[in-house]
DNA sequence: CGCTGAGTTGAGTTTGGTCAACAGTCGTGG
DNA sequence: CCACGACTGTTGACCAAACTCAACTCAGCG
């Protein structure tokens, strides 16, 4: 299985425009994407189909809510948030996107985007414009599969997000959080135990249904037990085991690949 | 719109085989199942490959998580919850599920159930193999598009889950669920104002993310208020007006259709 | 008729929210 | 380069919404 060589660096110094250019072939989130299951002819095909696009800043929108669908996205290289409005302005955090995440899969209902997604640190994306997606879906099998795979995915995400904010503790929540975060990284390749945090605070504690004075008192609490290192956002992570007591047993039986 | 042409009784009294029997084509969920977009003929094909279901029981499960994905199963009548066990053997409530709704879609992941599907009452379900749905797709675009849109429908339904159960105060959760619940009715054709709730007490709070206690406290509470007339499982809203207050601005422009 | 389980109500406790002050970081511009 | 202001994050004191525990009511059922 191939996924990205070495851990991304935290923001992307100089992504030029070769690097954009490479194919789905040759990219390293290949296994990851939505080429998982397809043919090497198929994937080819593919290629012609998915474009990379310009880098986005840090606060940029990627897509936003009420907006008309085209196309999804597949993130690259940053990091995405994914939230939900209401009528009142407030916003709660769907979820936080890395590398090799595919994003727009709500819009799929109504051809409208159900959500906006902000970029959390310079970024980039592949565009793959949904018309094309779909009428290369009819002759490819192994896409049209994939395609309903990665939405039920995203189902399973969900349903572990709402697990979490279901009666759990604001420790118990934090830390299910850090170690599905952790999971993920350890997917992309990346050291599990040093995580670097995109989100603000304020971002996580919506995320996990929690004001954001309670979400710095968990990580000084962790930090007291040993648990965690906290400076600013880089978190280490130096006792798992006790990591795994504090989450509970609020876990089922496969780990998330998501969040 | 072909709907349900009345309101369905909240038990089913006789549902004979001849009824069991009726095909997609005529059943009065038509509109809002699987093949709301295909054509007449398609259609035709498509009721030799579902199939109707022996009824289930109060407490029967439709399919347990862990075990193998086959079908698809859209509910006739009758409801259903979902529920995700974890390892501590809590379990969270993760949806409820009237006629016309579709239920697995979070097994297409990896062909294993991720949830349980449980009947709230006496019910009856479609069947619809998977394999044969998806050979079946190929060659119908309508169907292939419908597939996903109802599978991002289910990720809509999350996200709306999501956002009342972030930060929510608990009557403005019971009151964005019974609002909800009220304008499913009213898509059902049945009466918006009068709900006969399927669950228990103890499911409702699971679903909230409350305990027990808290929900009976704000039916009292609603009661007092003169937003509910309250008779154990039997609800009637006599102030939508008031109950929309309540539930405050947590909402999107566009009412859910499924809980 | 009593048993069981579901639902309601009350009293007391606790977790996490609110409000406010403060510290540290970053970016801007003199 | 430093000074300033804005913003993000942390900490403390206090408060209240919801939880826990317990008693009680009511409906359904053998």
């Amino acid at each position: 299985m191939l996924v990205v060589p070495r851990a991304a660096p935290a923001s992307i110094p100089s992504l030029d425009l070769a690097e954009l250019r490479r194919s789905c072939r040759s990219c390293a989130l290949h296994a990851l994407c939505l080429p998982a299951s397809i043919s090497s002819e198929d994937l080819t095909s593919l290629d012609a189909i998915v474009r990379a696009r310009r880098p986005l800043n840090r606060g940029d929108l990627l897509f936003a809510s009420g907006t008309r669908f085209q196309s999804l996205f597949v993130v690259r290289s940053g990091s995405f948030k994914t939230t939900l409005e209401m009528n009142s302005g407030e916003q709660q955090v769907l979820g936080f996107h890395l590398p090799g995440e595919i994003l727009g899969f709500d819009a799929l209902s109504d051809d409208v985007h159900r959500c906006s997604a902000e970029a959390l640190e310079r970024a980039s994306v592949c565009d793959a414009p949904f018309a094309q997606i779909d009428e290369f879906a009819a002759n490819v099998p192994g896409l049209r599969r994939q395609l309903l795979r990665i939405a039920s995915r995203e189902v399973v995400k969900d349903h572990e997000h709402l697990m979490m904010m279901g009666r759990r503790q604001a420790q118990e929540r934090l830390a299910i959080f850090l170690r599905s975060l952790s999971q993920r990284y350890r997917n992309l390749q990346r050291a599990p135990e040093l995580l670097e945090l995109p989100m603000s605070r304020h971002e996580l504690a919506n995320y996990l249904g929690l004001v954001v004075e309670t979400v710095s008192r968990m990580f000084t609490r962790f930090e007291e037990l040993g648990v965690l290192r906290v400076n600013r956002k880089q978190i280490r992570i130096v006792n798992f085991a006790r990591l795994d007591e504090l989450a509970g047993d609020a876990s089922q039986d496969i780990e998330s690949e998501a969040c």
